[in-house]
DNA sequence: TTGACCAGTAAACAAGCGTCTACTAACTTC
DNA sequence: GAAGTTAGTAGACGCTTGTTTACTGGTCAA
């Protein structure tokens, strides 16, 4: 009993910065604690504030470690409203799709992290997703798309998986495919 | 100095009502406190308890007497499209164009109130739009459809309102009536 | 006028939060 | 092997939260 832990800097850091990531993508910002984490974590609650300062600064840091809208971008112009449509089919039925938005969706309401969101989501969807738009109304189509894409997580989130009796995936692709054509359409 | 208050219970009960359904479309659920409200009331503390028994209950009567998505499905069929782009352009433009959603969306975080959120959501939006909607497909249709207002909400709230050097209105409303026609369509 | 009732008040309650301080003990360096 | 550095720990700090208790004092029927 009382094992002695071993000291392990960069080790200690890394599972407080990977617990970190794990809940406040399951569960938003301020419904997280520092005592949740430390505990996911395994590590004492006083490390978090050594090593990032703060618990804001954590979730900055947990914001800049994610990529950029993992991957979904990186498609020919013609098949983006189908990446997309993909991409929210997935988010509508697994209920924990992708981690990277979950967190932003979970936390808006929070102000005291209001422009680290707003941040995130102009750098990895809004953006990015404007640029590879032509035209001058670019960056509200984009703001349309981001829109639906955000929407769809809040309601995963409220409604669970599979909650709406969704015809089959095929189906589902086909339906958000024809939304976003009509969001990104010149 | 020192003023007697009148005795008024049920003045003081709506004074309640009224500050708590304010704050809790300004702020969301959990950014609201007891104190701010019993502040904005003009009312004691205790009082709030005394008259709803807890937060909670008062925010749910809150929600009850929201009427459902006021007056924006009560259009014929084929200007529902329109109907809607109108109510989330409106959304996009001011900051707080709706009361009845806004509570809604900021405060999805809380699992405290997920079941509050979740019924008043599908009592409110979901259900009456997905019953005007034909065939087997109108749940599914009718949350894309949702999807994409709450998602607006979220970004108004994020971006403050004009936030996307929006095209003049007629054509924000052009675009965004496209997007609801590729989701209601059968 | 008196006494029951009850709207309104002030203060405290316990619990939870992020943060910080004082300390222990394991490594490193000379 | 002694000294210094520093990872890890325990616990308290000050604050805020929702909620509750004990009390004050108007109101109104008898």
């Amino acid at each position: 009993m009382d094992e002695v832990r071993q000291r392990d800097r960069a080790g200690t850091r890394r599972r407080i910065l990977d617990a970190a990531r794990k809940l406040f993508t399951e569960l938003g910002y301020d419904q997280v604690t520092m005592r949740l984490i430390s505990a996911e974590a395994d590590a004492n609650v006083a490390l978090i504030n050594r090593y990032f300062g703060s618990k804001r600064e954590l979730f900055a840091e947990v914001l800049a470690m994610q990529g950029r809208f993992p991957g979904v971008l990186d498609v020919p112009e013609e098949e983006l409203p189908r990446r997309l449509a993909e991409y929210v089919a997935e988010r509508l039925r697994s209920e924990q799709a992708s981690p990277v938005m979950a967190a932003l969706i979970r936390s808006a309401s929070c102000s005291e992290i209001h422009g680290l969101i707003r941040d995130r989501v102009s750098s990895a969807i809004l953006e990015p997703l404007a640029a590879r738009l032509p035209g001058p109304e670019a960056i509200f189509q984009a703001a349309v798309a981001t829109a639906l894409i955000t929407g769809a997580g809040t309601l995963s989130q409220l409604y669970g998986p599979d909650a709406f009796d969704a015809p089959d995936r095929e189906t589902v692709i086909r339906r958000l495919t024809a939304v976003f054509e009509a969001c990104l359409r010149a």
